[in-house]
DNA sequence: GGCAGTTGGTTGATGTGTCAACTAAACTGG
DNA sequence: CCAGTTTAGTTGACACATCAACCAACTGCC
């Protein structure tokens, strides 16, 4: 709690750090604006809309699409009520639990994906894998995976010990 | 502008790219939430402080720190307003530049983020470092660097021929 | 010098996100 | 079967971000 003189970033660490900040700011503002002109959508929406077009029967319920988004639920509720004002989603109570509420893709919002992805997918190749070789790809997607599963709260590595 | 199947990703990229997604929204989450836990303010806020401190005379020029930070003007005024408000950062016309306004970090300002630092440093250094190899960070700093220059607007790959 | 255009920054109106309080349905233990 | 608790989602109040309109200072040019 007092410590006074962590563990400072070595030259390596911090030379990766502003690299990766940057990243991290640069990249979602770019996907996010090319998004809101091609297809007049946050990057947030286009995630819902594309999860769900990948579930079955293009259908969710909230409570999995806001932890796969990482969103609350409050913000979710804003952002569904937004997308079905636009007739790209449609929501009902779950018949088997009656607490959740199913969303779930109309044909619009169907289409609206269909149009959307390529698009999207381009912009991706663009930013991201026109720069990278092969090797690289590979070892985005390790570290990716590494510091994700660090970033995620309530996925602690597992330690040894009791946790409590 | 017609293209109808465009370069779709392998499944190498799409792995990487599911990677990558994650990272960028769990980690700059997980900073976030840091930072507000232990310091009562938000990332964007920390940046520009921290920007701040490694200025010569701990100022800058609105428009640079807004770039920087990769915020709007408007945005970057609200900012401004919130730290000023709570006597971390002072501003002033640029004598040199009527228009111009220069952001100053205030001692309280300079001290925040002299108690901030070790603390936020530590964080990145568990979530991204230590689960990296030495020569993951610095592929890492290589990956990092070539995504945030494609994505980063104005700033286009030098192309053979007049650009205008 | 003076007018047109540009640049840097602020402001008002509006849209979006967040927090806490709330409702309703489903479990849980007597 | 009926309180007490947990879970899922919504809503109101508020904080924050965004967009367009605006003002002031500089720049270029005749």
């Amino acid at each position: 709690m007092t410590e006074q003189t962590p563990r400072w970033l070595s030259e390596e660490q911090t030379q990766a750090w502003i690299a990766l900040a940057s990243m991290m700011v640069w990249l979602p503002s770019a996907l996010d604006d090319q998004l809101e002109r091609d297809a007049g959508m946050t990057y947030v929406e286009y995630t819902v809309l594309s999860w769900l077009s990948m579930q079955p029967g293009r259908t969710s319920r909230m409570s999995d699409v806001a932890s796969l988004a990482n969103v609350s639920a409050s913000h979710l509720t804003r952002i569904a009520i937004r997308l079905e004002s636009r007739g790209w989603l449609t929501r009902r109570p779950d018949p088997n639990d009656g607490r959740a509420t199913l969303a779930t893709l109309t044909e619009a919002g169907w289409e609206k994906v269909v149009q959307t992805a390529p698009g999207h997918v381009e912009e991706v190749q663009q930013l991201v894998f026109d720069g990278l070789s092969a090797a690289q790809v590979r070892q985005l997607r390790v570290i990716g995976e590494t510091v994700a599963k660090a970033a995620r709260p309530g996925l602690c590595l597992p330690s040894p010990g009791p946790t409590d």
